[in-house]
DNA sequence: GAAATTATGATACGTTATATCATCCACAGT
DNA sequence: ACTGTGGATGATATAACGTATCATAATTTC
């Protein structure tokens, strides 16, 4: 697993490929992403801002910050638990399937995993019979990790 | 499919099987989500009662209520949407599949659907290698409706 | 170096949800 | 009837998440 320095220049130069700008302040906002090794809200990327960097910034501007960096697919956000967490495949080179995400409501560690084709392509299909377009197969599943499961025991 | 003061009843006796109670605020809120036919807020729900029964619950009041009638099966609470839907099969007798919902991300319309369990199954073990355990198979897909795929077109 | 574009900040507010403590109500046992 | 008990609801305040709007700063481009 490469360093964060190493990810973040990966990411600058994706940026830079696409047209984009990875800016300092958007960096430091991976960066704190990238350290937690978990999914973050906002607020809590703030308090990062905060306490690492002495900065404040306003709720809009991380909030746009972490849109910029999901449309750059830095950055996936969980709609299921309101919270943010750094792309997993963030330094490979190569395409991926749409990510799954396995969210421990208990301690908020996320996994990401790929499921099979075809079984996204059946859910398609039972979608479609229910005349709804899939907007997106990007599947945010409740779980407990392990870690918590053994801790509740 | 059976008006809703039918399914009232209903849910009224599947209740006291329960133990539990059926009470007329719980009604109330029940047949707002009924007549309605989509999903709505907490705070939509608040404001049905005001405008339908002259009531001003709080919202802690709501909650609790939604929470009880998610427990009796009633209901179905939404993560993704931060709603709050009749469940389609509250007038049945016989037990469920695990219910998978499509919202459309435009107008709130719910879909709810079954999906084969074999792909539930695989979906499992794949969370399972991982090592995540599976609080519940329920999926919420961000959809768009036909209505309003074509309204967009 | 002025104009245009991109990025960020400031302020205010809207929406969703919960914490805490108080009150009401129905019903059981005496 | 009296009372205690548990279930149900209300009142109040506040937390957490998110956005709208307008202003300002930084960067690029000509």
């Amino acid at each position: 697993m490469p360093n964060i320095s190493q990810i973040l220049s990966h990411a600058e130069a994706s940026c830079r490929q696409r047209g984009t700008n990875l800016t300092e302040k958007r960096k430091r906002v991976l960066t704190g992403l990238l350290q937690s090794k978990k999914a973050l809200s906002a607020y809590d990327l703030i308090d990062y801002l905060r306490v690492e960097f002495d900065e404040a910034p306003p709720p809009t501007s991380v909030y746009r910050i972490l849109d910029f960096l999901s449309e750059e697919n830095l950055v996936h956000k969980l709609k299921l638990a309101n919270k943010y967490v750094a792309c997993s495949h963030i330094s490979c080179d190569h395409a991926h399937e749409v990510p799954q995400f396995l969210i421990c409501d208990d301690c908020g560690s996320v996994a990401e995993i790929g499921v099979k084709k075809n079984v996204i392509n059946t859910l398609q299909n039972s979608v479609e019979q229910a005349g709804y377009l899939l907007k997106s197969p990007q599947l945010e599943l409740h779980c407990v990790c392990q870690d918590c499961a053994e801790r509740a025991a």
